[in-house]
DNA sequence: AAACATTTGGAAAACGTTACCCACATCACT
DNA sequence: AGTGATGTGGGTAACGTTTTCCAAATGTTT
């Protein structure tokens, strides 16, 4: 069996309201900017907290209040894009009284199930997942429990806030600069999907959908190309074999996100062939290792940061006001045009 | 003010008491495995429990027993050899009872202090500090509260377990290995550092230990040469124009971590310079995208996922004994040699 | 049968804080 | 002076669970 913790005793509330002469109550109004204090008191509580170092319990204070945190939960640490989002929720926490939590999804729907319920059992204030791969009625059941904004799903729920990009418009973006260029045979390289509800709401199926609309559009339907695999660097190098396989291999590959197309460089550096001069390549996310000299990626730039802003900034006002109607928000995404795309041969 | 929450009320254990016609404490009892429970009341217990989808809130334990959280500190996400740490951390404690969860400390002491206290006010039970640069002082503080391994922190505290890999020699491998191909004037490029605790435990000064003494065992004690920036790829970047601005500028450049080798080739390529045929560079750390195949750099392992694992069991162990004497695992890093090494001109 | 040991179940208090409600004092208006 | 409104402070119970301690039943030994 375990032992009994053997921590150092922590000041609590009892000993600062004996200390400043007042009762538990008043010390706990004064810490929660709670009506009914006077400025001597308020004063005298705070030297009270100050002398003797008190920090309340989040623990204890969670069965009748707050915990002042907020869970993320990730798909993957290792996608630089969810560190940009990351970096977007943490500054607009970072001037509030919350804290913020991570832990990860890894893009499998039991193992999300447990992380959130894990978040929940710690009376986790509000929670942003991000990219989360369950079903549609089991984000309601968790918006239902807790105050829930979602990052990277197509969804229009009545009872949590998304934030996304137009992905459907930015893969269009990627086409019309390829076609642009010249090139008419350019493939894309998306996730493979068969769930319905998954082909809806995810953001690789609303990509290639923005593909094969954008390459009818240019009049290049006959050209359309897709290589299913997965939104990972692997993926990324299987889908650009299997493109060079073909008969009529492309000229140019659009993958659905950084890592896919780092996958497709790779692939083409074993292959003895280069971007743009045998093949251009462009992803969508613009991770900061887009920009790498070395790589120096076109991209799609979905503002990452924006989209963590803005997603916690709808997340604390659904913890204030929970019965708030859902907000749905839709970023407008920018072509990033750098060393990887250029005319075809 | 905020308004009171308005989710759904979960089940509690009276309820589940009373749906198995039982004691609070005789349900509490059979969820903890404590002594003292029958067979068939170990079987009621469960069926009213999984009847009604009872889960017991973590926080209203944590007044008296544990809420079975595991905290890990980060210096910084970005860092693809954490996620090797956290890869790690999370396999060991899958078949745990035991949630991981996450946050940033960002290399800044003041930060990381407000982070490791939010844990503690949320009685995680255990924490893992990866790279901390709060003081010898302070991380003992947290460690008396809170059982507590840190990675990435050269120290001999009684109070906390540490899990490092032997930073001076893995510099000595890769001046050994660069040596051997026939490099004198081998540079390196160090994170800056005055204080002089930071110098005694830091990974990055021992390496820059490591690599002034194995300069001097191979003869070469004339050309140590270093340049003082940060470990990020900006330091890197920098580092690398310090070095080629030199009268005799080197043939080979030891970057203290990959991140700084990935800034050092972005400055090369900048220059119209390339590794190794012009210079020669190598990492430390073996993060994933070192292996990447436009990238191929030759770096020394030093097996994150390993240190994750040993350090999760580290403070389980922890977790169950407080006060049983401190661990200080040292592991053995391993050179990998790729792409960008080779013989000088 | 009596004495002792062991197992089982549960009443009550503890944990640290917040929410609720009310008593009392002071102020403002008629 | 009397009435109503407002501000302040605090007593008490609630929150959901674990810990502590003991009573009663059962099993074992003399």
């Amino acid at each position: 069996m375990p032992q009994p913790r053997t921590a150092a005793r922590r000041v609590t509330i009892v000993e600062v309201a004996r200390h400043a002469g007042v009762s538990t109550t008043a010390v706990s109004k004064v810490l929660r900017n709670a009506y009914g204090t006077s400025p001597q008191m308020r004063s005298r509580v705070r030297a009270a907290v100050d002398r003797l170092g008190y920090r309340p319990s989040a623990t204890a204070r969670a069965l009748r209040g707050r915990t002042w945190t907020v869970g993320v939960m990730l798909p993957d640490v290792r996608n630089p894009f969810f560190a940009d989002i990351l970096d977007g929720v943490a500054e607009h926490l970072d001037d509030t009284e919350y804290q913020l939590l991570m832990t990860c999804g890894g893009n499998d729907a039991t193992s999300e199930a447990r992380v959130t319920e894990a978040m929940i059992d710690r009376s986790m204030d509000g929670l942003i997942l991000i990219a989360p791969v369950s079903s549609p009625a089991h984000l309601d059941g968790i918006a239902r429990t807790v105050p829930t904004v979602v990052i990277g799903r197509h969804s229009h729920s009545a009872r949590y806030d998304t934030v996304n990009d137009d992905d459907f418009t930015g893969a269009g973006l990627v086409v019309a600069h390829l076609a642009g260029l010249g090139h008419r045979r350019i493939a894309h390289i998306e996730q493979h999907e068969t769930d319905r509800v998954r082909l809806a709401e995810m953001p690789n199926a609303l990509r290639a959908d923005g593909y094969r609309h954008a390459m009818r559009a240019h009049g290049l339907g006959e050209h359309i190309d897709i290589a299913s695999t997965t939104y990972t660097r692997d993926g990324g190098h299987l889908g650009a074999r299997l493109l060079l396989a073909r008969p009529d291999p492309p000229t140019a590959i659009f993958a659905g996100a950084d890592v896919v197309a780092l996958g497709v460089l790779d692939a083409l550096t074993e292959a003895g062939l280069s971007a743009p001069g045998d093949i251009s390549v462009a992803g969508y996310d613009d991770i900061t290792l887009a920009a790498f000299r070395t790589i120096s990626l076109t991209t799609v730039d979905q503002a990452g940061h924006h989209i963590g802003v803005t997603a916690a900034g709808l997340l604390l006002d659904r913890i204030t006001e929970p019965g708030r109607p859902a907000a749905h928000v839709k970023l407008t995404p920018t072509p990033v045009v750098r060393g990887t795309t250029g005319p075809p041969r």
